[in-house]
DNA sequence: CTGTTAGCGCTTTCAA
DNA sequence: TTGAAAGCGCTAACAG
């Protein structure tokens, strides 16, 4: 194992240990030539490199954020990943994924966690059910934004979906290819804000539409009841002929469903789906979806924590930055 | 923001600090009911959490390893990822997930960043192009597993499919369900293992069924070039009647250039997919897929790696462990 | 049973 | 232009 410090360098070198740390943070102003060559010649030879754990616990700052989503599952959660991590790396700073599972337990031990780590700040998915644990970390002034989900009970910066235009978008775009009995499937609502405001903004574009609202048209489900909820549904006697499904998940279910059933899309059911899979473009048919801008919305909130923890404390504005969906018509309705 | 210490509650308690260490590392052995329950009440009044970055400080050890996955676009590896983190958490193991995009010099700038940062070991999906850091790592015997890939210049523990089976399990499937032109597209080997040993597998057991070895037959492309290397290779007088995809990332390429041009999985083209992708049971047709067991690969690549974290120096075995591929037999072929 | 003490490896005044 | 010294928050002998 490796085990060489800056004393050793310092004692390399033969300087003192306060000389190779400006080395190594670039502060050469007032550094002769000579010691800074013997400087790096002694760190190429002993094969140093810094130890971040003690630069961390003494500048108390780790130049590391914490990334909690509620469930990884989603191509949603980790697309936002990847653009958290683009944006951090310019800044050079790091993060730690963790995944709920959409467990308030999980979600706060992780939360726990991470604040013991001394992670600069936090950017959550939050499942809803730790109010006073967000609470606590407001009032500590910790950094904080939140992602896709946002609480009445709380007041944090957070970043999400037009999740209305989304519903509505679906909703118009099944109208203009000629349905009219259009249902939704989603998971339980449970409070969870994409969830709600779809369901709510798929009500509202039906009314605008000139439309019924069916409730026997909106299914909710966990994901391994789903098929059995939709197969309740298509058994109506005026079934839908067409399904909007919520994320995802649900539109995995969906066409697992559409399979065993040889219920034929579009002709027996038209569908759209919430969030743009992988494969609908090959799908057969190809699917129509409703794309969340995930790589903007991961960089927005990136952006904001960046801003929150350098600025601690001032311009916490906690506004609510909402995204605009964006319809990919394909073959699928 | 926080900033109560040990000390805090050391004097909240009336104790000295070290009470408190032995306290927060339950050894009551010798403590006083009185003095628990005191130290109890004040870090519970005073909201104190234990500083991680102190006390990995002091401890030299992060209870963090390090996870460098090759391509974090492989299903497989976000699988191997949970099956980690999962057996992680019951030793109250941290983990820390990079992904090196197929660059050496990404995995070469996460490798070092995670050792600065003191992370415990290492598992990583090798890109191959940093034998000398591999090397020193070994050298300084740090502990370190290989997952997916191994390098004939050094001998690390490594986990890995049984490759060579896998794809002889591909092409006896094709056989048995009558076709004798395969061929197979892949991306360039790079002398990457998974890619060198399926190609090795998939001629050998062409051979071992009495099929002849047609080097056109054998593509490799970027997946960006996949679907014009396999328009040749079916323009071809005598063209493949079945295709064994390396693995997902090609099968969607695969399944993407049948749609575009018409072609009918498996009327036209028969396809079985290394990886056994999300939607292979819904796809049309449901795709036959050779799956890894992702899931215990995770595992046993971690139970290695704890392993030699704490039997630190002693027992670092460097073997090779093959895991069986599954063949899930549906209907694209 | 509890307190004293000496660091872990680094940064940062403050002097020289 | 460089060095000495203090200290970040915690742990672990060792004393008492």
């Amino acid at each position: 194992m490796k085990a060489v410090t800056m004393a050793d360098v310092a004692k390399h070198a033969e300087v003192s240990k306060s000389t190779v740390s400006q080395y190594l943070n670039n502060r050469f102003d007032y550094m002769g030539e000579k010691t800074r060559i013997r400087i790096e010649e002694a760190i190429t030879e002993l094969g140093y490199s810094p130890n971040f754990v003690a630069r961390s616990l003494k500048q108390k700052s780790t130049m590391t954020i914490g990334v909690i989503v509620a469930n990884i599952l989603h191509v949603f959660s980790t697309q936002v990943i990847r653009a958290i991590e683009d944006l951090c790396n310019e800044s050079d700073f790091h993060i730690i994924v963790c995944n709920a599972d959409d467990d308030p337990a999980k979600e706060k031990r992780y939360i726990d966690m991470l604040r013991a780590k001394q992670v600069d700040g936090l950017i959550v998915f939050p499942t809803g059910d730790n109010v006073p644990l967000y609470k606590r970390l407001q009032n500590d002034n910790y950094p904080i934004v939140f992602m896709d989900r946002i609480l009445q009970e709380i007041s944090i910066g957070s970043v999400l979906l037009d999740n209305y235009k989304a519903a509505e978008m679906a909703v118009k775009e099944f109208v203009r290819t000629g349905y009219r009995n259009i249902g939704i499937v989603s998971t339980p609502v449970n409070g969870i804000t994409p969830r709600g405001e779809r369901i709510e903004g798929f009500k509202k574009a039906l009314e605008s539409q000139g439309l019924p609202v069916n409730q026997r048209y909106i299914a909710s489900a966990n994901i391994s009841g789903i098929q059995s909820t939709m197969k309740e549904m298509l058994a109506l006697p005026e079934p839908p002929e067409a399904i909007l499904a919520l994320n995802d998940r649900v539109l995995f279910e969906v066409l697992k469903f559409a399979k065993k059933n040889q219920v034929r899309i579009p002709e027996d059911l038209a569908v759209i789906g919430i969030d743009d899979v992988a494969f609908a473009g090959f799908y057969s048919p190809t699917l129509t979806t409703i794309a969340q801008p995930a790589f903007e919305m991961g960089k927005k909130a990136a952006q904001l924590l960046l801003d929150k923890i350098r600025n601690n404390e001032k311009s916490c504005v906690s506004e609510i930055h909402r995204f605009e969906p964006q319809l990919i018509s394909r073959k699928s309705c």
